[in-house]
DNA sequence: ACCTGAACACCGTTCAAGT
DNA sequence: ACCTGAACACCGTTCAAGT
């Protein structure tokens, strides 16, 4: 065949296919050539769209974190001072979102922003909302990673379908506390939904009591 | 050569040249012709002592996890119930020292305990301190879940690492917040341990809000 | 410019053969 | 029981050849 007169292949396409291939089967399962036989091609020919699995890699993750909502960090949002926990909870919620999606991506995502236009965006907006909502930079720098740390972790595995659903596994001689765990799996949503759910606002109340001591010292 | 007298191979000396790799090269690097070559065996050899890649990995994972010191929650630390912030900031710590050193493995133990032992008595532990302190079961398995998802997260990748050090990546037009993001990563124990440290005492002051709820509706 | 087949240096795993 | 070399079906990537 050689070269067509319409391309086979572009860099969407090849994205969306790497991506599909990602969720359905995991990270290990997307070899170039398996890809490729995915777009029905040949093996070498994706290498005229990305000069390395690895960038191709990164296209994967910067679409996924394209999907992230960011528009409660616009200027229309940023009227007053005290509405930083509404935008924080409601970005967060997005961010795990699209992230819970594509779980077997996360590893690769939560290695930081690199020189992804989109990762760089979401660092951009969160950091620029809290500053401008009157955090210090270096607290404002450390709510944006321990938000990170949080919804990856959250992202990356469900935490009830960690634990194996036969109950032999947990031995009461071994394990006295884990007699009901084979019924986690059957719980997975509720479960890993409510411990994010948890977390999330725990996080933000102890984050608002940061912020009260800060703004009392202020005035002082 | 075959059969040596004395056997050349154990299970403890593959899973620590395993983990010395993936910690110096990464998680790709481990292949088991690789860590043959390592051992000064050839590729076959190794499944004398596993079946399969996977289940080498899974050992890797528990050593690594055996590292979590679990003490706190004992019997003779249980001795009041409003003790339980103490032992889980004290739990927290040593999760994330322990995940913290070996980052590229973090991605396969976040999958959950499976059928690892130490990674099973930890999760017993926990529960097991908090259902005795007074949690409600469904809460304790919410807390468990969301340290979990914090530690791991935390772990995974640096946050401050994650920026590049080039200040060519941050183009004011587009990321005006990000001017000074290319120092991040000269700060990056800092950043990351304090962002950490910030988290931990959020989500604790969060959960220990929810803990005096409990305990007031308890008292009606 | 964009596709192909052939080739290179790798993989995980199986298996028969050795002691 | 524990190691070996040979073999199988895979990898990522390069490159010359085609249109």
């Amino acid at each position: 065949m050689a070269r067509p007169r319409t391309p086979l292949l572009n860099r969407e396409r090849i994205v969306t296919a790497a991506l599909r291939l990602i969720d359905e089967e995991g990270l290990a399962a997307l070899s170039t050539r398996r890809l490729a036989t995915e777009l029905s091609v040949s093996g070498p020919s994706l290498y005229n769209h990305f000069a390395t699995k690895d960038e191709l890699l990164d296209a994967v993750v910067d679409s996924v974190i394209g999907e992230v909502d960011l528009s409660m960090f616009g200027e229309a949002a940023r009227q007053s001072d005290g509405d930083w926990p509404e935008a924080l909870r409601d970005w967060a919620r997005s961010y795990r979102a699209a992230l819970a999606a594509h779980p077997n991506i996360v590893p690769v995502l939560a290695q930081g922003p690199g020189r992804r236009p989109n990762a760089l965006r979401l660092a951009d907006a969160v950091f620029g909302h809290l500053v401008g909502a009157g955090w210090p930079r270096g607290q404002a720098t450390r709510i944006g990673a321990l938000m990170r740390y949080f919804v990856t972790g959250s992202a990356l595995a469900s935490f009830a379908a960690g634990f194996p659903a036969d109950a032999e596994v947990y031995d009461a001689a071994d394990y006295p506390h884990l007699g009901e765990a084979h019924r986690l799996a059957g719980h997975r949503g509720a479960v890993d939904e409510g411990a994010f759910e948890t977390g999330l606002e725990a996080l933000l109340d102890g984050l608002a009591l940061r912020y009260e001591r800060l703004a009392a010292r202020r005035s002082t």
